[in-house]
DNA sequence: CGAAATAGGTAGGTCAGTCTACCTAGTCCT
DNA sequence: AGGACTAGGTAGACTGACCTACCTATTTCG
């Protein structure tokens, strides 16, 4: 009897995958409750037994995906710690990332698309502004260790890689794939070498 | 007598004026139809009369969009043939189409965010990727003012320059401030400088 | 038992799009 | 010149679909 069907927090799982694909494939708006927990294979019901609301879910989606990039930043970035190999973790952590969505096909970050539904005041806009900041500290952390005496030299060029990084991604997610991603990160590793 | 009220095609640039300036703020999804036609101060009949469709005048908005860019670009671009200062008209288009939406807050590129929106096959999506691709292959053209006999390395700077840029463009957005846009200028200027 | 799940319905609201009925300013035709 | 016609506008009701959120009643399982 390996199907358990009420296991407690199970169903939030669900919910919360359920909804991730939907919100990035489709959109916030674009997608229903009831679409959501048809999808999640869930009662109406478990979705506000675990939710307050569907922006709850909404704010859990974008936590969500914070986590995962994370998670495959530092996958990356502990295999060496070259400083080089440290801003490509972050490049390919976008990659990793990307490639998991490609069952329905790369649509950008989803943080952003997300942020451009939110209204201007929507704490989910904090969150996301949080995620990129966080993305740009990691890379000015790499490049104070490359250039020790040069801070606002590392500062000037994690700005630099990180709109690249961002560009790259929205570029991509029109096109529907991570090409932009590989020829952003052939870039980046060009302006660290000559530099 | 000044006030014409019933002239042809004057209904049509208030709701086309409107749904502009709402889809960049609020999002295309969250404006509703009602929203557009009492801001327009126009009739609900007249929108239907101008446009078959919520549709239709979604994607006028991006060609407008576009239109609009187009013509800041092409100011700022006449002023001088030095292939170096085009580069730079290019930035300086997005910075002044920025300043043009700075009443109700900068959100980043109109055509990415509703693109987001979008679905997978809608043609606004396309839309969007032309007016892309067209802005890198004015920024490619310059280059290859610049570098007339490396070819290559024209395409990998301008593709380098178009991802700056647009990830400038989606980092200010959700700041609210056109202030990455200075700064991914100020990058360009460097890396256009040095090399 | 009791917590957590299930199915399914309901209330209240919003949205896109249609419809009716009326108004006004030009144009055409005799 | 003057009446009829037309194009484009206004106001507002209305339909059918859909959405969020809540509610009821029942069932599963540790």
């Amino acid at each position: 009897m390996p199907e358990r069907q009420s296991a407690p927090g199970r169903a939030r799982d669900r919910l919360l995958r359920a909804a991730s694909d939907l919100f990035y494939a489709d959109g916030i708006a674009a997608t229903g409750i009831d679409t959501i927990t048809e999808r999640a294979g869930v009662a109406k019901q478990s979705l506000y037994n675990n939710f307050p609301s569907k922006a709850a879910l909404v704010s859990a989606y974008i936590d969500a995906r914070h986590d995962e990039w994370l998670a495959l930043y530092e996958v990356r970035q502990q295999a060496s710690d070259d400083p080089v190999a440290g801003v490509i973790a972050v490049f390919d952590a976008y990659i990793d990332h990307a490639s998991t969505a490609y069952e329905y096909g790369f649509r950008g970050c989803g943080l952003l698309n997300a942020a451009a539904e939110l209204s201007a005041g929507d704490p989910g806009r904090a969150a996301v502004r949080r995620h990129k900041a966080q993305v740009e500290s990691l890379l000015c952390a790499h490049l104070n260790d490359i250039y020790p005496e040069q801070p606002e030299r590392a500062a000037r060029i994690g700005k630099h890689l990180a709109f690249l990084l961002e560009g790259a991604i929205a570029r991509g997610g029109l096109d529907g794939n991570a090409n932009c991603l590989h020829a952003a990160k052939a870039i980046a590793t060009d302006l660290l070498e000559q530099s």
